[in-house]
DNA sequence: GTCTATAAGCCGATAGAC
DNA sequence: GTCTATCGGCTTATAGAC
């Protein structure tokens, strides 16, 4: 796990703490959060959740109204998260393909959370129906979130020779659909696939020297 | 849509009709795809699909024996047919880059079916549990097909000086990584969104000159 | 503070009507 | 050949026990 990813995990972690006082409340949810990743919204059973935390099923009913309520809660906080994460990153030293860079590695590490939060927020929330009106709302408020503070980055490398001159929106898109697409991969095969470099990854938007 | 795409897809439609003579299951199997693909295994409803399909709960039990039945048929065919579709973009005219070019083209097509059978094989069938034994089998014995085609090309493509000189399992990983994510943001976001040239998605790939 | 037991509703699958 | 009605099981959510 590089020093990046670390990094941006602590800065992850500091929010989800911030955000969620309780600690049981923290560890259903992050648990709750690896079992919708894997299942979905509605393959996921309460009792799945409240086993992977510990707790009977009943349980969960104590700090929850729902599963919906559980579901809407992750998505909130997902896309929170992804915004911050860029955003994070936006602001280290360095260049712009260097905290471009800096930002891959930490949301591609192999142990990152930020990954199954991300996952999460953008399969699932978007897939239409029986997901909870409230969670579509919230990924229609925050999921441009992280496209804001991306862009930015991308038009200044590109002012700066580090980028490729395209569309920086469609850059944009593309890599997001890139590191989901990796990061999908990772979910569900393990870490044991073979996995590309970060250089690798980003020279779709790298500018031939 | 261009001309490639729509050879694939007659290719793909071909295999489709010889391994599925009835029209009737075929109009099933079409829907339920897109009805699984959009929300999972468990959050498709039997009657979402038969309504889809423009028939009745109850009647798609007259040619399927269960849920499961219908998901594990059509992890068979996406299987079957992305292993096909590879293998024939790996048979055209052309040098390396231009067939993957050309397959490219053809996978990421606005209204590719090949696509949706793609994104369900790929995403459904691996996530562990609740998934029928018998897919998780197919999975395993098919999925590897596509690889088997893909890499031949990259390895030529190589020494052609076409492709960069990575290790063709790490670009081969990398690119149908890279497939799935476009085609997921596709699916999700529909085709309002501004999305990459195959030249761009194809750039990690490409031998620098 | 946490678990167990139960009620209510939904969905898959069947059987039988038309 | 296709639909409607129904049964049984599973899951959510609640209520009450320890």
């Amino acid at each position: 796990m590089s020093v990046q990813s670390k990094a941006l995990e602590m800065k992850f972690f500091e929010n989800f703490e911030h955000a969620v006082p309780d600690e049981k409340v923290r560890r259903i949810l992050l648990n709750a959060s690896e079992v919708f990743a894997k299942k979905g919204l509605a393959g996921t059973k309460i009792k799945d959740i409240a086993a992977k935390a510990g707790f009977s099923q009943g349980f969960v009913y104590n700090y929850f109204q729902s599963k919906d309520d559980i579901f809407t809660r992750l998505v909130d906080l997902a896309a929170e998260g992804a915004g911050i994460s860029v955003k994070y990153a936006s602001e280290q030293e360095g260049t712009p393909y260097e905290k471009i860079f800096w930002l891959t590695e930490a949301l591609l590490s192999a142990d990152s959370i930020a990954m199954q939060h991300w996952r999460l927020l953008m399969t699932q929330a978007s897939s239409s129906e029986a997901v909870p009106e409230a969670a579509i709302k919230i990924v229609k408020e925050k999921a441009k979130l992280p496209f804001e503070h991306f862009i930015p980055m991308v038009m200044d490398g590109q002012k700066a020779g580090e980028i490729a001159d395209d569309p920086p929106l469609v850059l944009a898109v593309t890599y997001f659909s890139i590191v989901q697409g990796l990061a999908l991969t990772r979910i569900q095969n393990g870490n044991g696939i073979p996995f590309p470099t970060t250089e690798m990854v980003l020279r779709f938007m790298r500018k031939e020297r």
